[in-house]
DNA sequence: GGAGAAATAAGTAAAAATACTTATCTCTTG
DNA sequence: CAAGAGATAAGTATTTTTACTTATTTCTCC
């Protein structure tokens, strides 16, 4: 007989959690291994459990799911994750990507397309809410066109990162020492963001951030 | 013997949905009558059916939790409509009162608070997430200390038309200039503005006058 | 007509953001 | 292994915001 899926589930919603872990329990094959409301939670907890796949939100007070996916994954590679997201939206799904998630799921999903994610993950495949295929279609088609457009202007992940932060209304010292980097690196990468996406200052690039769904409000 | 509850679950994310209505189904004298993503459909499908309480997201696509409990109640005034929210927002929790609720729940209580919130307003009484009570308790205090204060923390008009140009992404010179005052005067309201709204920033401020919809973006 | 609220204005000082530049270090990719 | 991108860091100078305070004028409301 085939072992269990193990399954971490890292949300800052303790009720969508519990909700989630019922609704998985009704797969007798699956066991919920931890069950966690933050991404330093996890991180911590990693080490001490055996996982398969991991269920991760992306906004979640303190580390976010992208920089958790990305440490998580740096201690085990192998590691299944998926992610949860209210937007399926083009940034996101990228950022996530990037970090090394293996699929993602909107928080409108039904709960069979979350069985399908665990089933399709952990067959070595990735999985996508079939809500975003129209939009992963409209990027695929964008690409092979051969326009080329390279989007000079994305913002890199560490980018988001900070504009997040400044969303949150950290200063840029405060974004440094959560960051553990110099305050004048952080100057430079709001220059460099206020740069490519036009703003002149923080309230442009607030609204620009909720405009791109960056930041959930 | 007593007959079961019946509960509504009004909230645009299909999954939330699903596991609330899986922890609710523990309980064998609740009834989840039904389940819904939208105000629309909500307030559509009213008249057909039987209910006690409704779980109320507050921001969906469409009709809003708000406006979805006015009308649900002016069909319905015995309706005990439980408000669900990502936060515990002063100004969220107001308007949903306002319109109306018994109740207010965070998305990350726990299961327990949600069990309670339906026998506390079956009975008639109000609920609110525990997490909330500090908030509130801070209120209430304010209000019963005599002061009668009428909710000082109200914007002027004045201050209103401050902000908004802050959003803009003006600098307090210019929206001297724009309003032919002086810059020292935008700083005093930029300051009591800060002060009234609790906020910390410039960014905290774009937030705040977005989520209270001084603004469109 | 007087009380109180709101809008107006200003002084001073400190903190923060912005505009420039330059320079490593690391990682990926061809 | 070389090239390029991204993250890191720092210097310097200017502009802007924020935190305190006080005071005058112009309203409206009772």
């Amino acid at each position: 007989m085939t072992r269990n899926v193990r399954i971490a589930l890292v949300d800052d919603h303790t009720l969508f959690r519990t909700g989630l872990r019922g609704l998985l329990s009704q797969r007798d094959d699956f066991e919920v291994v931890a069950d966690v409301g933050s991404g330093e939670e996890f991180i911590e907890l990693l080490p001490t459990i055996d996982v398969d796949v991991v269920f991760m939100d992306i906004s979640m007070p303190g580390m976010d799911g992208a920089e958790a996916t990305r440490r998580a994954l740096q201690l085990r590679p192998e590691l299944r994750i998926v992610t949860l997201s209210m937007y399926g939206d083009d940034h996101y799904y990228t950022l996530m990507m990037e970090c090394g998630a293996s699929g993602f799921l909107l928080k409108d999903s039904d709960i069979d397309e979350v069985y399908a994610a665990v089933d399709t993950t952990m067959a070595g495949d990735s999985y996508f809410s079939s809500a975003l295929l129209g939009s992963l279609t409209r990027n695929m088609s964008r690409l092979s066109s051969g326009i080329e457009e390279e989007d000079d202007d994305a913002l890199s992940d560490r980018e988001i990162e900070i504009l997040v932060e400044v969303c949150r209304g950290l200063s840029n010292q405060e974004i440094a020492d959560k960051l553990f980097i110099s305050k004048r690196t952080v100057d430079k990468h709001r220059a460099n963001i206020l740069e490519k996406t036009g703003c002149k200052n923080t309230a442009n690039l607030v609204v620009y951030a909720i405009k791109n769904r960056l930041v959930e409000i």
